[in-house]
DNA sequence: CCGCGTCGATACCTCACGGGTATCGGTGAT
DNA sequence: ATCACCGATACCCGTGAGGTATCGACGCGG
């Protein structure tokens, strides 16, 4: 299987419809419909129901689809990889969620620069749920997760630390005199709903909450009362005057790991790793 | 990037001579040549040092020799789970060592016949260090792995069993009266050097003790006194009469965990590995 | 010092196949 | 009944993958 091939079938799976997946990728139909049908023979499996109005993926397809994502991400890591190995003689791409990890994120640089033969690390901040594609296609090297978030699956990850989760409300609400908060309770202020987060294909679940990318909007969301969360304690240092924070004991209890990319463990990475692990 | 270009590349970095290489991708050296010489323009990254006299990977190169094959290998993999969700309605491979988990293995297999909709599980016996390459490209679905000795990298685990290591030695040996014994000594035995086992990449690290590929060979050895092992605990069943065992506490402790590719998380899959984690 | 063998690169040819345009056939909506 | 939509088919063309023949550089034995 060729990943020109594998290119076009995701495209058309993702579109469910050939015109508009060959013209995402900037070719002509026929062509496109000829190569998946030949895809098709090839694996000895129908990859598309087409019902004359639409296709549909069959099971067969669903596992192509999934896999083959998995395998095109291999690919372009490898190509990405490669580049940057010929190029730069080394340095680290470092991403984490912004706003996330503010304490930890810092004295991890400072530690981890103050070792002997450090190399140059770069840090790649990104939106909520983006950090595994990214390790996985080879943009970053070395990622901060929360768990259970994030998902870890096909990473290889260290736990650094593991804190409880406390409610962000605007300064002077009434619920900020409480002592702590139940999950239930701070969803069912009203008014005030729980933002919802995108999902790992980058859209958002059906709800009244308002949508949001990363930390930032939803700080400010919360400062204007417009909506409540319950987010990491770390978080606190991090928040202005206009918000309070009452402690959640039955959030589930938020794990930072370290994860990197399976068999890429270079010995700059290596170090980095150790140097987390030890803060 | 191509399937096609990086199977040449992969080609070429193993044997490291076109004409080899090209031999065994059934093609003629000229083609293969500037094949990849194109990837390399193409990359802009100098993958060989051509020696006149032999070619030498660079740096680069062996970055894409590490990342190429695992994405080859998630290529693989997406076709082999393609062909079989198209063909059988489904069914799991499980793979094990050869000889390991002897008594967890029949366990989980009749716990797992016994669920509502199991489905029938093949189970597929390997030598060391072959199950996470299996796992890998699509061979088998889900494996039963032994930390520290296996790795696993890229896989998602979860832990089945925890326990200690035991001395394998032939009954009648004279150590065979002692209480416990620590690695060293069983290292030590003159005339019995532990047995070496495969690399990851199948090759031996070089020493004194037998070659071995799976756990029968291994004990087969130990009854003919030219050789001794230190194993975990849950062997003992296995061994006939004319093997004795002795408790190494200093030895690490082995960990037993049920292993599958990350984003397979199949129905089937997801039964499987609930039985195993009951039991 | 001179052939000779080895090995990758180059030159050149051929044809398969990837991609384009034009068009057809089937189906649901009006 | 007609039309719009959408995937499949027919057919053409140019690129490029792969083949053969040969070159150029280097190491080695006589």
């Amino acid at each position: 299987m060729e990943t020109r091939e594998l290119r076009y079938f995701v495209a058309v799976a993702e579109e469910l419809h050939f015109g508009r997946a060959a013209e995402r990728l900037g070719m002509a139909q026929p062509p496109l419909s000829r190569a998946v049908r030949q895809l098709e023979r090839r694996l000895g499996a129908t990859l598309f129901d087409r019902n004359s109005r639409g296709v549909t993926l069959t099971e067969a397809g669903a596992v192509l689809l999934r896999e083959g994502r998995a395998a095109l991400d291999a690919v372009d890591a490898a190509e990405r990889r490669t580049r940057r190995a010929a190029n730069g003689p080394a340095g680290l791409v470092l991403v984490a969620k912004a706003g996330a990890s503010s304490e930890l994120l810092p004295k991890l640089l400072d530690a981890y620069a103050a070792e002997p033969g450090a190399v140059p690390v770069d840090v790649l901040l990104c939106g909520v749920g983006q950090q595994e594609g990214l390790l996985r296609d080879g943009r970053a090297d070395v990622g901060l997760l929360h768990l259970p978030f994030d998902s870890a699956a096909g990473l290889d990850v260290e736990r650094l630390t593991t804190e409880g989760q406390v409610a962000i409300l605007p300064a002077g609400h009434p619920l900020t005199g409480r002592r702590t908060l139940t999950m239930a309770e701070v969803a069912a202020i009203p008014g005030m709903p729980m933002p919802r987060w995108p999902g790992r294909d980058g859209t958002y679940p059906d709800g009244p909450g308002p949508e949001v990318r990363d930390h930032a909007q939803l700080l400010q969301l919360i400062g204007l009362g417009r909506a409540a969360a319950v987010l990491p304690e770390s978080c606190r240092p991090m928040l202005g005057p206009d918000l309070a924070t009452v402690p959640v004991p039955d959030a589930p209890r938020v794990t930072t790991v370290i994860a990197w990319p399976p068999h890429s463990r270079s010995l700059a990475l290596a170090g980095l790793i150790r140097t987390a692990t030890r803060l």
